[in-house]
Parts: C-alpha cells; structure tokens; sequence
DNA sequence: TTTATTTACGCAATCGTTCCCGGAGGCAGT
DNA sequence: ACTGCCTCCGGGAACGATTGCGTAAATAAA
C-alpha cells in the first residue's frame, strides 16, 4: 500500500482535508472529539506527512548541502560527521557533494543542491577554485552559506577554520630546532590554508631557528596521487632534505609513502611534519608530527552557524570567523 | 530575484504554461517557432526547473538514503565515495544518515529517509541490529533496497559483500605459518562479516596449520573505543598471544594502539591480520597484514544495482548477491 | 425573540510541473 | 459545401499539504 495522504484520512472519516490538516497539528478550531479521532486514525495507517509537498510549498527543504573536495578523507569525513550531527538534532538532512577538488564540479555541485532548494550550503573549497563570483552571486541571492576550513579571500562570509598560523607556527618549532639541512615543504595547499596564514605560519618559525627554508612544487598537479609520489621522491633524490613539511591530509598519505620507500637515501633523524587527520598517524614507522585539525568540532559548529543563518529571517549583516585551535601529535605517541 | 518558473516565461510570451513546458520538453505539438521563442526566453532568464514540483507529480525524488554505521571510517567514507561516484554519473542526488551502531537510530534513520522519499536505500546494518522485521516491511512496501557488507542473514534482497571467506582464510594462512603461541581473535563484528562465513574463514586457516585459536571478548563493547584499548590490554596481559585478528575497522584502530603500547610484552615476531582499509596500513610501525576490502567498488556496485532496482517498474522478484574479492596488503608493503 | 458571538468545519487557492482533453483553424478529399 | 484530419495551442485537473475566508449551527447576550 502507497503511504496515505491527508485525502485518505479526509476520505475515511468523512471530512474535509483542511480538517484533518488542522487536527494534524493541533489546531484550537478543531474540537477535541473530532481531533481525537484523526489523530488515531493517522496513527493507526501510518500517516506521515509528504515534505516533498511542503517543501514545494514553503519553498524550504529541511536540508543542507554539504560540498567537500573528497568523502573519503579524514578530515573531511570526520567534518560531515561533525555536521551529521548538529543538522541531525536540529531536524536538517545532509545533502552530500564532492567536488575532486575541480571548479567545474564546484559549480554544478552548488548548482544541483540549490535546484533542490537546500536551505544553505556548507563548503570546503576545491582546490582549482580561484575565481568566487558563484558565491558573490549567492550572496546576492541571501543564500545562507558556510565555509570552512578552505575559505575565499574575502571577509563578508561566515567561516569557519583550524587557526593553521597557530598550527604550523607550533609545529615548525617542534621541528625546526632539530633541523640540520633546511625544510623543505610541499605547499600545493597552503593557498588554501589562506595564504597570509600558512606561509606566516612557517616563516616566524623558521626565522626563530635561523634555518633554509626552501619550496617544493605547488600547483595542483599534487592533487595527483602519483604524481605526489613522484615530486616528492624526485626532491629527495636532489634535495636531501632533513625535514619535510606537508600541507595537506592528501599531501600527506602520498608524501610519506614516498619517504617511507626511500628512508635509505634519508638521515635518521629525520623530522615530518604535516597537517592530517589520520586515526593511525601515531602508530606509523615514521618521524610524523601531526597537526590535527579540529574536524569534528569545525564540521558541528559550521553546521550551526548555517542553521542560525537559516532560521534567522532577516537578512545577514554580520558575519562570523569561527577559529579553532588545532592539536599537535608527535610521532609514535 | 526568485528563480523562475514555467509560469513566469508562459505570462511574459502571452503563452499557456502548457505550452511553455511542452516546448522545454521538445514537444513535436509545438512549432518550431514558438519552441525557439520559448526556449531563448527560458536561457536568458536561467530556468531551470523545480525538481520539487517534479518529485511531487511524480511521487520520486531522485535521491538515494545511505544508511552507514559511520561515516567517519576509511572503509564506509570510500563506500560512500563509490556510491556518490554511480549516484551522480545516473543522476541521483545521496542523503546520508549514521546509525552510530545503533538499532534505534536505524530505525528512526530509515523512516526519515523513506518519509523524504527517497527512491531506494543503500545500507550497512548497525552492530546491535539483530531484528529485522523493519526490512521485511520495508520489502513488502516495495522499497528498494541493496545492503553492502553487514547484511541480514536471509536470501531475498540485494547484497554487495566482500568475499570475507576469502580473505579471512587467505590472510590467515599467510599468517598462521608462523604463528607459535595461537592465533587470538577479537570477533566483535564477525557476525556481521555473516556468521557462516567469518569465522568458516578462520577456521579452515587454522585447521590447516594446525594452531590453537582462541576467541577474544565478543559483543558490542568493542564498539566502544576505550573498552577496546582496555580489552586488548587485557588479552596481551594475560593470554601473551604471538598473533591477533583484528575483525574490524573499528577494532583495528584501537587494537593496534594497545598492541603498540604494550610491545614489549609481546614477541618480536608478533604477527597482526585484520580487516582494515586505512591508506596507512602499509606505514605503520606494526606488521600488520590488512584485509582490504574493495570499498569504492562495493559503493559503486551497490549504487548500480539499487538505480537499477528503482528503475526497473516491475516488482522486484530476483535478487543479486555480489561477493567481490578482498586484497591483502602485506605489513609494510 | 432577536442579535451578537463563538465553535467547528468546508471551500478553494497556492506552490511548480505535467498531461489528458478539447478545440480552433487550415488544408485536402469527396 | 461537407466531412475528415492534421497542426498547434489552451484549459484545467492532479500531486500533498497549508491557510485565509466564508458559513452553518450552537451558544450567549440583549
């Protein structure tokens, strides 16, 4: 049997739809005899009313689209977890999109959950996205909209983000001072991590410790996994470095396996450093200091940032910058 | 501005929405002219219509209830990743829900997800679901539906499953030539693994190399991280076991650390097999010896085979059972 | 008894779209 | 000229729910 309706509750009982519709929700125009009766009768067929109608009438969805670069993640599944359930308790469903880190994708993703009438959208930017006009043109539209942790350059937007200055100005120095031969770093992401705090964040460091610093490759061809691969054994072949800084989860994996296959060609003492989220990296066979991101937090308090925009009629004037502090994990801890 | 609809474009060309719908579906009823009229209008307004509307007419939403243990977890966010992957290419839009190991939360899960109306669902039990009577309504309501991985004991429904027969049995007879002291199991989810088939695949192993097996706690403690460590602690304390299998995403994480932390109590050729489909698995410090279970290919399988179940109008008669072959992934490789 | 007020419900529009009818006008065949 | 048949388009119901408005009956106030 098809899920019963309001009709076929109205039919069975021999009233009217708007009845029963009250009855439903407890209107004071509906005496108590009559309501009673509805009530049981919806109960006992299993009523549960259509959202898909009342979406189209409230033109609201009760839903949240989420947009990350990649599900399986850590630190992106670890953010829908923390957004699953904040929307989760506050009554929203959890819409999921993956960009694979490409604009296009970016585009369409904000595209098709809009069509579906999500009530907001929190997102994590993909790493090819230079250009923010679709999100001034949402903000035109008051589309209520949340960033984290990969945000836009600008500040009229609500955002929520790891202090990653604070992160990697701590790591660096747990690191630095042990380094011998210069640090060296793969910063294919940092322009994410904003570029006025990832780089700062190294730099004080490493001015503290007086030691080289010097680039890897950037750009986006790093988003390739075999290509992470190939860069980072490459600069270990030339570079000999001692130390290594990695900025990003993905970065990460590939980096250390490259590391891990030519450790022969490495100091002893060598020192990792990176941003990751990953449950394991305080079991791996290398020297991997950590900073962890405060995913789950980020992913529950974006969330809520988004469901207040949501539920608050009124136009946004202000804007919020939620900053967490990240954690490190030295290695083998 | 609103988005626009059929109505908006019917009113500003003096046309019926008739008309202007026809047209947008290239209707052979509507000249060419109009046709071309109508379409200009509706690209320089950019309408694009309301799935909502749709979804109401057509009592379908295009969209798919996925329905994991959590999403926070290298094996369920890479089955994610492949459903997203088939979801979007046939497109269909993917709600997540978490159960949380929770039979209750399943429940309450799988009645939002249907009230919203989604075409089908796509699951992986809850640890404590051992009822399924919830299923068997849902079956009988002709609810499409596929499980992957942690699926009922019974025969008439879409299953997509590693073939955990195998890979317990392969990885234990890698593993057991070497193991002295017994082979010691921590079975929380191996009733889940399908009772027949979990520990049929420990058993052949263990016969064949003639070892002594012992079972570890079982039950849904284990789902509890800290009881986990506490758990295996206790084992390596009292038992001294030279081996361990590790059924679990869940139980690898926390078993490793507690191996890890206690190490010096245990022999030098420790050997360490488990279900396990972290991308770190072959960094660790440990030699742990991974089932890898092929998560982005279940999703998509999963997501194929439910699209194709919602697609297909007639009644649901023959059901698939799809047993894809697990990787074993050597310590350190 | 008449009038005013409350109680308890029904009617119909609305949200955006599709699609079954029906119908006006043009053209050809008889 | 009459019938038949296309071509092209509009009217209106339907999907499921909410809600402003109207109104009958019941009750209260005069």
């Amino acid at each position: 049997m098809l899920k019963p309706t309001i009709k076929d509750i109205a039919k069975a009982l021999n009233l009217s739809t708007s009845t029963v519709s009250r009855a439903l929700r407890d209107s004071y125009e509906i005496s108590s005899g009559t309501k009673q009766k509805i009530l049981e009768y919806a109960q006992a067929v299993n009523y549960t009313p259509n959202p898909i109608a009342l979406s189209l009438r409230e033109n609201k969805s009760h839903s949240i689209c989420v947009i990350v670069p990649q599900i399986a993640n850590a630190f992106f599944s670890e953010v829908i977890n923390g957004i699953d359930e904040t929307a989760y308790r506050r009554g929203y469903h959890v819409v999921i999109f993956q960009t694979h880190e490409q604009y296009e994708r970016e585009i369409r993703d904000l595209n098709s959950g809009l069509a579906r009438r999500a009530d907001g959208v929190v997102i994590s930017l993909s790493g090819t996205t230079t250009d923010f006009d679709h999100f001034r043109q949402l903000q035109a539209e008051q589309v209520p909209i949340v960033f984290f942790d990969r945000v836009p350059p600008f500040d009229n937007c609500h955002k929520v983000v790891a202090d990653n200055f604070a992160g990697a100005y701590e790591g660096t120095r747990y690191c630095c001072p042990r380094a011998k031969n210069g640090l060296l770093t793969l910063p294919a992401l940092l322009f994410c991590l904003s570029p006025e705090n990832g780089w700062k964040g190294i730099k004080p460091a490493s001015r503290t410790s007086g030691r080289l610093w010097k680039r890897g490759l950037s750009g986006f061809a790093l988003f390739d996994t075999a290509e992470t691969l190939q860069t980072i054994e490459e600069i270990i072949h030339t570079e000999h470095p001692d130390s290594f800084f990695l900025s990003s989860e993905r970065l990460a994996l590939y980096s250390l396996k490259g590391i891990k296959k030519n450790q022969h060609l490495l100091p002893p003492d060598l020192e990792i450093i990176g941003f990751s989220n990953n449950p394991y990296n305080g079991l791996l066979d290398l020297p991997f200091i950590s900073i962890q991101q405060p995913a789950f937090e980020m992913g529950k308090q974006a969330a809520d940032l988004l469901i207040d925009a949501i539920e608050s009629r009124q136009k946004q004037t202000s804007f919020k910058k939620i900053v967490l502090k990240p954690t490190i994990l030295a290695a083998n801890a």
